[in-house]
DNA sequence: ATTATCTATAGATCTATAGATAATGC
DNA sequence: ATTATCTATAGATCTATAGATAATGC
């Protein structure tokens, strides 16, 4: 009944065994808990998907909350990288038009992290609220504040950043968080994926595109 | 220990106090189930919001299983009635702007509903995919095709049906499914919905809208 | 010597049922 | 007479720990 865990700022050479059985442990808990939520998801489908006993599961974790606590924690900055790489010198259009691209490609190479953060903040973020507030919550008011100066010395169209922001995620998350809905209505037809990357550079390649006469209420030619 | 389903297709009159409970219960279902997923959920939980005692509750219902279904299936109605309503007869573009509109409505005042929904889509529609397949594919694909129409007859511009409708979906529901992250983003500042109502309208009226000359390539006729 | 793993099981939680009692509607 | 509710508890599931044994690294 050994900790693996050490007590304070110790730091001791993580043994080859223990990271190689950490990882499997973290790995198999993202195929669970992204399936089946966080109480859907038992220690026994964790330790019969990582290959190993339960209680040699509690030997590496402290618990079932400390197994997903970490696991979200190591995934947040993968999760938050491509809005980190939005880049204030770049082209604004350009930039955003990249950054959806990139979320689409995530929601299609990494759907598990998708709906492991999906499940979590749809019940209210009890575990990772923190996290939120520490380290998404900084990033957005910055890119926020760089969308709004982009608007301001009129490089883009007037977008509200936290709303355009919101969108994005939306529709981009989507085919991952949805993928069992948008299975059955698209059926065997085709690649969604192609499709949706298509439909959201469109949509928001018009959305961020300098309109000639915008908004002239009463002109409804159609 | 009686049961209060009947046998077969008996239609005995539903006591007052059978409907009273009935519905007590499935209100109470709705707001637990919402908020911590099925598995999450207990009877207990749910006797207690529903102030009945928890054996009371499986008088009038088989199983947690079949609450849950019970009012998966109850909802789904409401649920698409937005959808239903886009008029084949009216505008094109004003006739999705309300959708979108209605869309983003129901997500402020029922998002416990859309919670509902996404949990169970989130893991794969384990007990709602039949309803998927025979109550939402068929008016989805109706809707495609009268939007298909609509590009057809030039009353829209090109865009794809189906992913239009996602997008849709994703943006409005986001605001109800994503929540507690929208809470922690936004802070106390103002009306998340006023914000989203402004900006959602803007986005699909510039998709919507017929723009000069922007896609050169070929010309456009599909 | 320390690290890793196994067997066995405690203790808590949860769904569901048995069986008795109370309330209700003709 | 039928419908509704209560107490008590069975049976299953799940997290977690105790305590012994095996494997590993100096």
């Amino acid at each position: 009944m050994r900790r693996a865990t050490l007590p304070d700022g110790a730091t001791k050479k993580p043994s080859r065994i223990q990271t190689r059985n950490r990882r499997a442990i973290l790995d198999a808990a993202l195929e669970v808990f992204s399936r089946h939520g966080y109480r859907g998801a038992t220690l026994d489908q964790i330790a019969a998907e990582a290959g190993l006993s339960k209680p040699n599961i509690l030997y590496y974790f402290d618990g079932k909350e400390d197994i997903h606590v970490t696991l979200l924690s190591k995934l947040m900055t993968t999760w938050l990288d491509p809005l980190v790489a939005l880049d204030p010198e770049g082209d604004p259009k350009a930039e955003i038009l990249a950054y959806v691209q990139r979320k689409l490609d995530m929601a299609r190479d990494l759907p598990r992290e998708s709906r492991l953060f999906a499940n979590e903040i749809l019940q209210g973020a009890p575990r990772i609220q923190p996290q939120l507030e520490d380290a998404l919550k900084p990033l957005f008011e910055e890119k926020c504040a760089l969308i709004a100066r982009w608007v301001r010395q009129d490089r883009l169209p007037p977008v509200d950043p936290a709303h355009l922001i919101f969108s994005i995620w939306a529709t981009t998350q989507h085919y991952a968080d949805f993928e069992a809905q948008v299975r059955v209505l698209l059926g065997t037809q085709g690649n969604p994926h192609a499709g949706a990357s298509a439909h959201l550079k469109q949509m928001f390649e018009t959305l961020l595109s300098d309109r000639p006469g915008p908004e002239v209420p009463g002109i409804n030619q159609n």
